[in-house]
DNA sequence: GTATTCGTACTAATTACTTAGTATGCGCCC
DNA sequence: GGGCGCATACTAAGTAATTAGTACGAATAC
Protein backbone atom coordinates (compact mmCIF):
# COMPACT_ATOMS: atom_id res chain seq x y z
CA UNK A 1 0.00 0.00 0.00
CA UNK A 2 2.96 2.22 0.25
CA UNK A 3 2.83 4.49 -2.73
CA UNK A 4 5.71 5.29 -5.33
CA UNK A 5 7.65 8.71 -4.44
CA UNK A 6 6.49 11.08 -7.13
CA UNK A 7 9.76 12.97 -7.13
CA UNK A 8 13.11 11.15 -7.06
CA UNK A 9 14.48 8.83 -4.42
CA UNK A 10 18.03 9.84 -2.93
CA UNK A 11 19.82 6.93 -5.24
CA UNK A 12 18.19 8.37 -8.21
CA UNK A 13 18.59 11.64 -8.10
CA UNK A 14 22.81 10.53 -7.30
CA UNK A 15 22.94 8.79 -10.96
CA UNK A 16 20.13 12.03 -12.55
CA UNK A 17 23.17 14.74 -11.23
CA UNK A 18 25.96 12.22 -13.03
CA UNK A 19 23.54 12.17 -16.16
CA UNK A 20 22.89 15.85 -16.36
CA UNK A 21 26.27 16.75 -16.04
CA UNK A 22 27.39 14.95 -19.14
CA UNK A 23 24.20 15.23 -21.45
CA UNK A 24 24.48 11.15 -22.74
CA UNK A 25 26.05 8.81 -20.82
CA UNK A 26 27.02 5.19 -20.55
CA UNK A 27 26.06 2.83 -17.45
CA UNK A 28 29.88 2.64 -17.51
CA UNK A 29 29.85 5.89 -17.13
CA UNK A 30 27.33 6.64 -14.68
CA UNK A 31 29.30 3.25 -12.86
CA UNK A 32 32.97 4.97 -12.68
CA UNK A 33 31.73 8.20 -11.53
CA UNK A 34 29.94 7.00 -8.35
CA UNK A 35 32.42 4.56 -7.85
CA UNK A 36 34.68 7.33 -7.16
CA UNK A 37 32.62 8.07 -4.13
CA UNK A 38 31.39 4.52 -2.91
CA UNK A 39 31.34 1.10 -3.59
CA UNK A 40 28.83 0.24 -6.07
CA UNK A 41 28.37 -3.01 -8.22
CA UNK A 42 27.61 -2.25 -11.97
CA UNK A 43 24.77 -4.41 -12.45
CA UNK A 44 23.69 -1.89 -9.44
CA UNK A 45 23.65 1.03 -11.74
CA UNK A 46 22.42 -0.82 -15.01
CA UNK A 47 19.17 -1.31 -12.43
CA UNK A 48 18.83 2.07 -11.29
CA UNK A 49 19.11 3.31 -14.73
CA UNK A 50 16.46 0.73 -16.32
CA UNK A 51 14.31 1.97 -13.74
CA UNK A 52 14.97 5.88 -14.23
CA UNK A 53 14.21 4.65 -17.91
CA UNK A 54 10.64 3.17 -16.90
CA UNK A 55 10.04 6.19 -14.68
CA UNK A 56 10.59 8.32 -18.24
CA UNK A 57 13.79 10.04 -16.67
CA UNK A 58 15.84 8.68 -19.06
CA UNK A 59 15.65 7.69 -23.02
CA UNK A 60 18.15 5.07 -24.35
CA UNK A 61 20.07 4.51 -27.74
CA UNK A 62 20.57 1.10 -28.33
CA UNK A 63 24.50 1.65 -29.93
CA UNK A 64 25.80 -1.71 -31.62
CA UNK A 65 28.35 -0.95 -28.52
CA UNK A 66 26.60 0.10 -25.32
CA UNK A 67 23.62 1.72 -24.82
CA UNK A 68 23.31 5.51 -24.50
CA UNK A 69 21.26 7.02 -22.36
CA UNK A 70 20.23 10.68 -22.06
CA UNK A 71 17.95 12.99 -19.88
CA UNK A 72 14.17 13.28 -20.59
CA UNK A 73 13.47 15.98 -18.26
CA UNK A 74 15.70 19.30 -17.75
CA UNK A 75 17.29 19.05 -14.72
CA UNK A 76 16.04 22.22 -13.56
CA UNK A 77 12.64 21.25 -14.16
CA UNK A 78 12.80 18.49 -12.28
CA UNK A 79 14.97 19.92 -9.24
CA UNK A 80 12.31 22.33 -9.18
CA UNK A 81 9.29 19.64 -8.70
CA UNK A 82 11.68 18.43 -5.88
CA UNK A 83 11.69 21.95 -4.66
CA UNK A 84 7.83 22.22 -4.77
CA UNK A 85 6.97 18.74 -3.30
CA UNK A 86 9.31 19.44 -0.43
CA UNK A 87 7.49 22.73 0.06
CA UNK A 88 4.33 21.36 -0.42
CA UNK A 89 4.78 17.94 2.64
CA UNK A 90 6.76 20.49 4.78
CA UNK A 91 5.34 24.18 5.31
CA UNK A 92 2.20 23.36 3.49
CA UNK A 93 3.36 25.28 -0.32
CA UNK A 94 4.32 28.34 1.70
CA UNK A 95 8.28 29.41 1.78
CA UNK A 96 8.53 32.14 3.86
CA UNK A 97 9.32 29.53 7.04
CA UNK A 98 11.27 27.89 4.65
CA UNK A 99 13.59 31.27 4.06
CA UNK A 100 13.20 31.45 7.85
CA UNK A 101 14.99 28.20 8.22
CA UNK A 102 18.11 28.75 6.08
CA UNK A 103 18.47 32.52 8.28
CA UNK A 104 18.58 30.43 11.47
CA UNK A 105 20.62 27.46 10.44
CA UNK A 106 23.09 30.31 8.58
CA UNK A 107 22.67 28.58 5.38
CA UNK A 108 22.13 32.37 3.55
CA UNK A 109 24.05 34.86 4.13
CA UNK A 110 22.51 38.52 3.64
CA UNK A 111 24.88 39.06 0.51
CA UNK A 112 22.37 35.87 -1.57
CA UNK A 113 19.46 37.54 -0.27
CA UNK A 114 20.39 40.80 -1.79
CA UNK A 115 21.12 39.25 -4.94
CA UNK A 116 17.78 37.49 -5.18
CA UNK A 117 16.15 40.65 -4.33
CA UNK A 118 17.67 42.42 -7.18
CA UNK A 119 16.58 39.57 -9.29
CA UNK A 120 12.95 39.63 -8.00
CA UNK A 121 13.64 43.50 -8.82
CA UNK A 122 14.67 43.00 -12.08
CA UNK A 123 11.88 40.69 -13.15
CA UNK A 124 9.28 43.00 -11.71
CA UNK A 125 6.76 43.56 -14.13
CA UNK A 126 7.84 40.67 -16.84
CA UNK A 127 6.26 38.16 -17.98
CA UNK B 1 21.31 -2.88 2.55
CA UNK B 2 18.76 0.22 2.17
CA UNK B 3 19.57 2.63 5.27
CA UNK B 4 16.85 4.12 6.60
CA UNK B 5 15.99 7.48 6.44
CA UNK B 6 17.79 9.57 9.07
CA UNK B 7 15.16 12.75 8.78
CA UNK B 8 11.13 12.12 9.34
CA UNK B 9 9.18 10.46 6.27
CA UNK B 10 6.10 11.91 5.19
CA UNK B 11 3.74 10.14 6.91
CA UNK B 12 6.02 10.39 9.50
CA UNK B 13 5.92 14.14 9.35
CA UNK B 14 1.82 13.84 8.92
CA UNK B 15 1.59 12.76 12.61
CA UNK B 16 4.36 15.03 14.01
CA UNK B 17 2.92 17.72 12.54
CA UNK B 18 -0.58 17.28 15.02
CA UNK B 19 1.67 16.41 17.82
CA UNK B 20 3.41 19.59 17.50
CA UNK B 21 0.34 21.95 17.40
CA UNK B 22 -1.15 19.88 20.48
CA UNK B 23 1.93 19.93 22.73
CA UNK B 24 0.84 16.44 24.64
CA UNK B 25 -1.93 14.00 22.59
CA UNK B 26 -3.35 10.02 23.11
CA UNK B 27 -3.84 8.11 20.09
CA UNK B 28 -6.93 8.66 19.59
CA UNK B 29 -6.76 12.32 19.49
CA UNK B 30 -4.08 11.60 16.15
CA UNK B 31 -6.76 9.41 14.86
CA UNK B 32 -9.11 11.83 14.36
CA UNK B 33 -7.23 14.75 13.05
CA UNK B 34 -5.77 12.52 10.62
CA UNK B 35 -9.35 11.32 9.59
CA UNK B 36 -10.73 14.40 8.51
CA UNK B 37 -8.47 14.37 6.09
CA UNK B 38 -7.83 10.93 4.77
CA UNK B 39 -8.89 7.59 5.37
CA UNK B 40 -6.79 5.28 8.20
CA UNK B 41 -7.05 3.31 10.70
CA UNK B 42 -6.60 3.54 14.29
CA UNK B 43 -4.00 0.92 14.66
CA UNK B 44 -2.20 2.43 12.11
CA UNK B 45 -2.00 5.70 13.47
CA UNK B 46 -1.04 3.37 16.91
CA UNK B 47 1.58 1.50 15.25
CA UNK B 48 3.43 4.64 13.63
CA UNK B 49 3.14 6.32 17.00
CA UNK B 50 5.23 3.08 18.74
CA UNK B 51 7.68 3.65 15.46
CA UNK B 52 8.31 7.38 16.58
CA UNK B 53 8.67 6.53 20.01
CA UNK B 54 11.06 4.17 18.89
CA UNK B 55 13.04 6.52 16.89
CA UNK B 56 13.01 9.28 19.94
CA UNK B 57 10.44 11.73 18.46
CA UNK B 58 7.99 10.85 21.15
CA UNK B 59 7.62 10.44 24.27
CA UNK B 60 5.05 8.31 26.10
CA UNK B 61 3.26 8.52 29.96
CA UNK B 62 1.39 5.98 30.30
CA UNK B 63 -1.75 7.07 31.98
CA UNK B 64 -4.25 4.67 33.49
CA UNK B 65 -6.65 5.10 30.58
CA UNK B 66 -4.55 5.73 27.96
CA UNK B 67 -0.47 6.75 27.18
CA UNK B 68 0.27 10.13 26.40
CA UNK B 69 2.13 11.24 24.08
CA UNK B 70 4.56 14.10 23.58
CA UNK B 71 7.06 15.40 21.27
CA UNK B 72 10.54 14.94 22.40
CA UNK B 73 12.08 17.21 20.23
CA UNK B 74 11.11 20.77 18.93
CA UNK B 75 9.24 21.22 15.78
CA UNK B 76 11.79 23.84 14.72
CA UNK B 77 14.83 21.40 15.23
CA UNK B 78 12.91 18.47 13.37
CA UNK B 79 12.19 20.54 10.60
CA UNK B 80 15.68 22.94 10.39
CA UNK B 81 17.20 19.54 10.22
CA UNK B 82 15.17 18.42 7.32
CA UNK B 83 15.70 21.17 5.46
CA UNK B 84 19.71 21.01 5.89
CA UNK B 85 18.78 17.58 4.99
CA UNK B 86 17.11 18.61 1.94
CA UNK B 87 19.66 21.05 0.96
CA UNK B 88 22.62 18.66 1.30
CA UNK B 89 20.69 15.97 -1.02
CA UNK B 90 19.65 18.24 -3.67
CA UNK B 91 22.18 20.88 -3.50
CA UNK B 92 25.25 20.35 -1.95
CA UNK B 93 24.48 22.28 0.99
CA UNK B 94 24.52 25.49 -0.97
CA UNK B 95 21.02 27.71 -0.41
CA UNK B 96 21.54 29.63 -3.15
CA UNK B 97 20.31 27.35 -5.96
CA UNK B 98 17.43 26.47 -3.91
CA UNK B 99 16.50 30.10 -3.73
CA UNK B 100 16.48 30.66 -7.30
CA UNK B 101 14.38 27.90 -7.85
CA UNK B 102 11.95 29.26 -5.44
CA UNK B 103 11.81 32.34 -7.39
CA UNK B 104 11.67 30.39 -10.74
CA UNK B 105 8.59 28.91 -9.14
CA UNK B 106 7.08 32.22 -8.36
CA UNK B 107 7.05 30.64 -4.29
CA UNK B 108 8.41 33.68 -2.98
CA UNK B 109 7.48 37.14 -3.22
CA UNK B 110 9.73 40.45 -3.22
CA UNK B 111 8.00 41.51 0.30
CA UNK B 112 8.95 38.13 1.70
CA UNK B 113 12.55 38.66 0.55
CA UNK B 114 12.87 42.23 2.16
CA UNK B 115 11.99 40.74 5.16
CA UNK B 116 14.28 38.46 5.31
CA UNK B 117 17.08 41.03 4.58
CA UNK B 118 15.57 43.00 7.64
CA UNK B 119 15.51 40.10 9.56
CA UNK B 120 19.24 39.09 8.68
CA UNK B 121 20.59 43.10 8.95
CA UNK B 122 18.81 43.07 12.20
CA UNK B 123 20.35 40.43 13.70
CA UNK B 124 24.42 41.00 11.97
CA UNK B 125 26.76 41.03 15.04
CA UNK B 126 24.52 39.36 16.96
CA UNK B 127 25.33 36.13 18.73
C1' DG C 1 -22.93 -9.11 35.67
C1' DT C 2 -22.76 -9.42 30.82
C1' DA C 3 -22.24 -6.90 26.34
C1' DT C 4 -19.93 -3.23 24.28
C1' DT C 5 -16.41 0.09 23.78
C1' DC C 6 -11.67 1.29 23.95
C1' DG C 7 -6.67 0.65 24.19
C1' DT C 8 -2.68 -2.18 23.44
C1' DA C 9 0.47 -5.72 21.92
C1' DC C 10 1.50 -8.65 18.50
C1' DT C 11 1.38 -10.01 13.99
C1' DA C 12 1.01 -9.60 9.04
C1' DA C 13 0.86 -8.18 4.29
C1' DT C 14 2.03 -5.26 0.48
C1' DT C 15 4.80 -2.31 -2.05
C1' DA C 16 8.95 0.52 -2.61
C1' DC C 17 13.78 1.00 -2.61
C1' DT C 18 18.43 -0.56 -2.91
C1' DT C 19 21.82 -3.59 -4.01
C1' DA C 20 23.69 -7.13 -6.52
C1' DG C 21 24.40 -12.04 -8.59
C1' DT C 22 23.94 -15.24 -12.65
C1' DA C 23 23.52 -16.51 -17.23
C1' DT C 24 24.29 -15.38 -21.81
C1' DG C 25 25.98 -13.40 -25.85
C1' DC C 26 29.17 -10.49 -28.62
C1' DG C 27 33.46 -8.71 -30.10
C1' DC C 28 38.46 -8.45 -29.59
C1' DC C 29 43.13 -10.18 -28.45
C1' DC C 30 47.10 -13.06 -29.67
C1' DG D 1 39.56 -19.74 -32.81
C1' DG D 2 39.20 -19.98 -27.88
C1' DG D 3 39.35 -17.24 -23.93
C1' DC D 4 38.55 -12.57 -21.88
C1' DG D 5 36.31 -8.41 -21.17
C1' DC D 6 32.16 -6.05 -21.47
C1' DA D 7 27.10 -5.28 -21.89
C1' DT D 8 22.57 -6.87 -20.99
C1' DA D 9 18.46 -9.37 -19.27
C1' DC D 10 16.66 -11.71 -15.73
C1' DT D 11 16.39 -12.83 -11.17
C1' DA D 12 16.89 -12.36 -6.25
C1' DA D 13 17.19 -10.80 -1.68
C1' DG D 14 16.96 -7.83 2.13
C1' DT D 15 15.28 -3.75 4.56
C1' DA D 16 12.17 0.24 4.89
C1' DA D 17 7.62 2.26 4.82
C1' DT D 18 2.80 2.05 5.12
C1' DT D 19 -1.34 0.09 6.35
C1' DA D 20 -4.11 -2.69 9.06
C1' DG D 21 -6.06 -7.10 11.32
C1' DT D 22 -6.52 -10.09 15.51
C1' DA D 23 -6.54 -11.27 20.20
C1' DC D 24 -7.11 -9.88 24.61
C1' DG D 25 -7.77 -7.20 28.73
C1' DA D 26 -9.89 -3.23 31.14
C1' DA D 27 -13.44 -0.04 31.71
C1' DT D 28 -18.09 1.32 30.93
C1' DA D 29 -22.94 1.01 30.00
C1' DC D 30 -27.36 -0.80 31.16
Amino acid sequence: MRPKATVLTEQELEIMKVVWRSESVTVRDVYEDLLERRKIAYTTVMTMMRILEDKGYLSRDTDPKASVYRPTKPKDKVVGGMVSDFLNRVFEGSAKPLLLHLVDNREISAKEVDEIAALLKARKGGK
